[in-house]
RNA sequence: GCCCUAGUAGCUCAGCCCGGCAGAGCGACGGUUUUGUAAACCGUUGGUCGGGGGUUCAAAUCCCCCCUAGGGCUCCA
């Protein structure tokens, strides 16, 4: 189909005046000067290219046909044909141009109302855009020029296509399925999350309420919105620091004194006249937060790649050395669209525990692979959630590698959900995704890990190999996702255990306070310091209800507050090592001092238990929320 | 960014349709009670009704603009 290049813009308003000749022999018009306005239209600004000549009916024919379609899905019964030279560098005579224009005008005429602006005119015009997402949309058929920001913007409206999926199971069993025909992956005998990821892949939407830890998350004095800052940056009070500071460490645990990973800083701010990151801000689509300060131009990093990329090009590395790992905990700025960001899910400032390992080829690359997949893995495990497993890869790669596909499936013990590209459209060749389901449905991304072949040779990343020579590495960059969203996937898995009757808690090792213990009346208050002091020394976060209130109230604002351990203790504690321990979600248990610890230690087992950040009297602790 | 919905005391919310003194519970503060496993009792305090403009004798209430949040669309390295 030939058709002539066209931006259309749905539109509140144009006006446009034709001011003074463009050209020798300009249209003949009425009124030089006299302002024309259309409101509620679709306006298209239209390119007559020299090979359209050729068959100027069937172009004007095609341009009319889109910009009806186009006018009928966003609703306007008015359209602007607008004479814009400037869409492409390969221009076509000008009566032709008139020629085209007038028949696409005649075809239009009839379905819609058609206004044209004069050609050969240099006008002024000005446009409100309405900025929904069919307001902006750009049209042709030529091929090259991929300079013209219209070729740019097609290109962002067309969604990833080509893809095949399947579903791969630990024993190497294979299901084919197709996304537009639910039955085709709806009966298959996987767990739930799983289909729920595809149905959502599938664009399955069901009416959704919002996500529940938004509510959750104020509720509990964790995390809430701060209004005098951007939207998507938010304010932690004490126990949402507290727990947000225990992921991260064990992000660090897992990084550094697991993986040997080395720890390194950079800044968040990067000049952009850097033609690597401007090449990497570019690529992000506008989506990073820009400033200037003295007259420089800045740009908030999105993820720590900038940094991170920059330090490794002056490193040396021998073959020796590798794998080498580096971590970084980022704090990362992503200017996500407003009406996007949503709870702890999609935030604009977060904070993302970042590994990058850097291997000598392929064969140590899926090694290493291996390695993070096996321990990733297990921490998300740890993490008590509801999750999915989705790989994203490139078609020569899967088929090269499908019984190593396989084997990683083993690892986790479930099906996965795999996207197969015919071609390679990222930096990426293969990456997957630990996907957490939410209490209505919806899947937030935790975990991923990518296997880069292609940032080594762009940033000039390299290694000496056996014979003294430089190679380019391969780079696995994974990010334990973040930290935020691990604090929403916790607090929805909370809500999801709720909604099947069950009592909703968070991860003893993440309770901000683990053991609260009662005193009967005043008269006990030492007696319970002196326990919960106990239970700080073993390593526990532990504090004391001493308020002039009944024991019933303060046994229900534990429970309120999802304290996994209460004591109450009074006259019969002081006399016998007995306790009354009251188990969130399980009921009384009396044991002995011993016994409590013990039960602490099972239920954090050997993730980090940080010491708590409020008053160990209760009487003394502020109300944040 | 667009569309829809919401914003009233520190918190949860009623009042708004149909304009006429700004309300309740919880919290906080003071007092009484000294408490044994999900809310003791009495009192006091508490407001830019999100912000700005307009209509009206009179606006939380009706109209317009803006801000913030939730949902949807879209986007998602």
């Amino acid at each position: 189909m030939n058709l002539m290049r066209l931006l259309l813009i749905h539109a509140d308003y144009i006006e446009f005046t034709a001011l003074e000749p463009a050209m020798p022999n300009p249209e003949r018009i009425e009124g030089v000067g006299k302002k024309e306005r259309v409101e509620e239209c679709l306006v298209a600004f239209s390119t007559v290219e020299k090979s359209d000549e050729e068959s100027p009916e069937e172009v004007a024919k095609n341009a009319a046909a889109i910009i009806l379609e186009h006018a009928a899905a966003v609703k306007t019964t008015k359209t602007v044909l607008y004479p814009y030279a400037h869409l492409s560098s390969s221009l076509s005579r000008p009566d032709a141009a008139v020629e085209i224009l007038k028949m696409t005008e005649d075809a239009l005429r009839g379905s819609v109302e058609v206004f044209r602006a004069p050609f050969g005119w240099y006008k002024s015009f000005e446009i409100r855009c309405k900025g929904h997402p069919l307001s902006e949309l750009s049209r042709t058929v030529t091929a090259g020029a991929k300079e013209a920001a219209a070729a740019e913007a097609e290109a962002e409206a067309t969604p990833a296509e080509g893809s095949e999926f399947l579903v791969l199971t630990p024993d190497g069993e294979e299901f084919r399925i197709d996304l537009a025909s639910p039955e085709t992956f709806l009966k298959l005998k996987v767990e739930a999350p799983l289909i729920q990821l595809i149905k959502n892949e599938a664009g399955m939407k069901e009416d959704r309420g919002a996500p529940a830890h938004v509510k959750l998350m104020k509720k509990l004095e964790l995390v809430d919105y701060e209004p005098a800052s951007d939207i998507g940056h938010f304010r932690f009070y004490p126990k949402g620091t507290l727990i947000k500071d225990s992921l991260e460490e064990l992000a660090y645990e897992i990084a550094v004194k697991d993986l040997k990973a080395f720890k390194i800083e950079t800044p968040f701010l990067y000049r952009l006249d850097e033609p690597d990151i401007a090449d990497q801000a570019a690529k992000f689509r506008e989506k990073d937060y820009r400033l200037t300060v003295d007259k420089k131009e800045f740009t908030l990093r999105f993820a720590g790649d900038f940094g991170l990329f920059r330090m490794m090009k002056g490193v040396t590395m021998s073959y020796r050395q590798l794998p080498v790992r580096v971590y970084e905990l980022s704090p990362s700025f992503r200017l996500e669209q407003s009406g996007e960001c949503v709870g702890l899910k999609r935030l604009r400032s977060f904070t993302m525990p970042d590994l990058h390992c850097f291997c000598a080829d392929l064969e140590q690359g899926r090694n290493e692979y291996t390695v993070l997949f096996r321990k990733y893995t297990r921490l998300t495990q740890s993490m008590e959630i509801e999750y999915a497993v989705a790989f994203r890869v490139v078609k020569y790669f899967y088929n090269e590698h499908r019984d190593w596909f396989v084997s990683l499936l083993r690892i986790v013990g479930k099906p996965a959900l795999i996207e197969v590209l015919p071609e390679m459209k990222h930096y990426w060749v293969l990456k997957h995704e630990y996907q957490a389901i939410d209490s209505v449905g919806g899947n937030t991304q935790l975990v991923t890990v990518q296997l880069d072949v292609e940032d080594a040779a762009r940033y000039g990343i390299e290694y000496a190999d056996e014979s003294g020579k430089k190679r380019g590495c391969i780079i696995l960059h994974s990010s334990l996702g973040s930290i935020e969203r691990w604090m929403g996937a916790i607090l929805e898995q909370a809500a999801r255990d709720q909604a099947r009757g069950k009592v909703p808690s968070l991860p003893v090792w993440l309770s901000p306070i683990q053991v609260r213990v009662i005193p009967v009346s005043s008269t006990y208050v030492e007696l319970a310091r002196g326990i919960a002091e106990r239970v700080v020394a073993e390593g526990f976060r532990a504090d004391v209800d001493d308020r002039e209130e009944s024991v019933s109230k303060k046994i229900r604002e534990a429970e309120v507050e999802w304290v996994p351990f209460v004591l109450v203790v009074g006259e019969k504690e002081s006399a016998s090592n007995s306790l009354p321990v009251r188990v969130r979600g399980e009921g009384m248990n009396v044991m002995d001092f011993a016994g409590l610890v013990g039960m602490l230690k099972e239920r954090v087992g050997d993730r980090p238990c940080l010491p708590s950040y409020l008053p160990m009297m209760l009487s003394m602790k502020p109300r944040f929320a």
